[in-house]
DNA sequence: ATGGTCGCGGAGCGA
């Protein structure tokens, strides 16, 4: 099963490099992230065109996430259960064959130390809560998306620059490992010690021609999913060209 | 370069 993860910043500003992406790669899991658009405007046709059923759970302007897939999708659950106090679309979780995926557009925070930081760290812990509630490692879990945080410096261009900052702060980077504390893995770190794979390049500062990029959109696996995983990669196509989004499509491939 | 560019929605916010 090859699984991507993709923050596609608008699906209906993207639809023309997600269609191109879906025929060229042909996944079968697609996780999105900021697709903005409400439920009743999602362009559902053109993607049931290509083979997929849909999840989604959208709201107005901002955020909304959703999941393609061409099998069957089961047990679809919106936001985090328990905690209603999170207004925004930011969660999707269903099951597909023996998989269950966690789809997740976790908050930016905009910068260290400000009201939207400190709500992104509690949202996280909130997160790992659910993670640890309710997805047995025992099974093959699948929690992805855009996570907004780094793990360490191979996944920065300038370590120095962004030491501290925000997507890099070492509290952010507790409470992304709070959320994989049960048992999760970073699937890349698997099979690839290597600096330098990224997958979100800043539009302001034309990042992805300079090389200026972060790793932030991953995939955590737990041991049965870790083990069955043979590869991840960045389709970097589908950042470069004709109105992209600034992140990538990463593909996590579970034998 | 303490800026810059996107997307949404039709000004300013979020990223």
């Amino acid at each position: 099963m090859r699984i991507v993860t993709w923050n596609v910043n608008s699906l209906r500003a993207r639809m023309p490099r997600v269609l191109e992406f879906l025929e060229r790669q042909s996944p079968d899991v697609v996780c999105l992230q900021e697709t903005k658009v409400v439920d009743e405007l999602f362009p559902r046709d053109e993607i049931e065109g290509l083979g997929y059923s849909i999840a989604f759970h959208g709201q107005k302007t901002y955020n909304g996430v959703a999941i393609l897939s061409k099998a069957p999708i089961e047990d679809v659950v919106m936001g985090i259960p328990g905690k209603d106090h999170h207004p925004e679309a930011r969660v999707i979780a269903a099951k597909v064959e023996d998989v269950m995926l966690l789809d997740l557009y976790v908050v930016n925070g905009r910068e260290v130390g400000c009201d939207k930081y400190e709500y992104k760290l509690k949202w996280m812990a909130d997160v790992a809560e659910y993670v640890k509630e309710s997805f047995p490692m025992t099974e093959k879990v699948v929690v992805t998306g855009d996570f907004n945080v780094t793990f360490d410096d191979r996944d920065v261009y300038d370590p120095a620059k962004w030491e501290g900052k925000i997507l890099c702060s070492q509290p952010e980077r507790d409470a992304l490992a709070k959320i994989m504390e049960p048992g999760l893995g970073d699937a890349l770190r698997k099979h690839t010690d290597e600096p330098g794979i990224y997958t979100w390049w800043d539009f302001r500062t034309r990042g992805f021609k300079r090389g200026n990029g972060l790793r932030i959109d991953h995939f955590l696996l737990s041991p049965p999913a870790l083990d069955a995983c043979s590869s991840v990669e960045v389709d970097l196509e589908a950042r470069d060209g004709e109105k992209p989004s600034d992140h990538a499509p990463v593909i996590c491939t579970i034998d």
